[in-house]
DNA sequence: TTGGATTGGTTGCTTTTTGCAACCTTTGTT
DNA sequence: AACAAAGGTTGCAAAAAGCAACCAATCCAA
């Protein structure tokens, strides 16, 4: 019954943009941007990551336009990054919630803060430490391990200063 | 997560463009995003992390616009993601490399792959396995991990689904 | 050493995407 | 019933992206 009634219709001339032309890319970096590689889109996912889950909450809380939330949402909604849920008593109204693959973005989130907070550390700022529940303690550096649980550098794993070794 | 409260309108009465008004954003997330969040500069740092160097290689793996390529370095390099290297015999010739910071997003790109890989997966397509060079063997699945080592999900640590207990 | 190809851009112009404000329809409240 | 809030939509102006043409320096081959 809530259905997303207005997703063809109403929506701009519907283009095939560069983000379109991304949806097939045979990397998975590139489709992983496809879904949430602009600005607000990750955004919103870290907003949800906080408990954030309606329209208007999102809308204050990051200070973006209403059409773009409304799109990003529709757009993180049809990648199965968000679900939209009818919470309506006596009609509708809405919360966005993540799903198991918008939840499965937390890995990425945690390398970007920490990749932030040790490059573009603001002078008197402390990092938000992120905290588990259960310890009460400081989460680890999150690091790309080898089967034997070292920890691996790009140069370890990929070729950049080796170009003839190209792994795709 | 202390910043909850002050994300409120992220951008102030924008007077700058959206970019600009992020670099001070107290949210490291935020100020990565500032740095590499838009489509290319990510691809251009993987494309870096498989070993390009030259412009016109960047240019013609990633089918961008030149002129888009060219802020994109710039800013890139600005931001001291890349660096530019006079490579020239008798004259100038130039290669983008790399810097340490740069190279430090190597997490946050296997994260974003591994995603993609796990979620967006081509039918036919085998995911590209990150081998690395010591061992010969795949890449450990990135994760969040506790003192102990344990692997965290995002509820193990934010409060996805109890916005009242907020990590500080 | 000359002439053509390559590298690394810049310039103008067009198309898309954003941001902003105003407006509109459906709930929820009193 | 009256009014406020939630969740959008619409129209317009400004910014960013894409595209093609052009350009100056450098390298290469004869």
């Amino acid at each position: 019954m809530s259905e997303l009634k207005n997703t063809s219709p109403t929506s701009p001339p519907a283009k095939r943009s560069a983000k379109a032309s991304r949806q097939n890319d045979p990397c998975s970096v590139a489709r992983a941007l496809n879904d949430v590689g602009d600005w607000w889109s990750l955004l919103i996912v870290r907003q949800a990551m906080y408990g954030t889950r309606r329209y208007g909450d999102f809308q204050k809380q990051l200070g973006i336009a209403k059409n773009i939330l409304c799109d990003r949402l529709t757009r993180l909604v049809n990648n199965e990054v968000l679900k939209k849920v009818d919470i309506g008593e006596h009609g509708q109204r809405f919360e966005y919630r993540l799903t198991e693959k918008g939840k499965d973005l937390f890995p990425v989130l945690v390398a970007l803060r920490q990749w932030g907070d040790k490059w573009n550390r603001e002078d008197g700022d402390a990092p938000v430490r992120l905290v588990d529940r259960r310890l009460g303690l400081p989460v680890q550096r999150i690091q790309v391990l080898d089967e034997e649980g070292q920890p691996l550098t790009v140069s370890d794993v990929l070729s950049f200063n080796l170009p003839e070794i190209v792994a795709e």
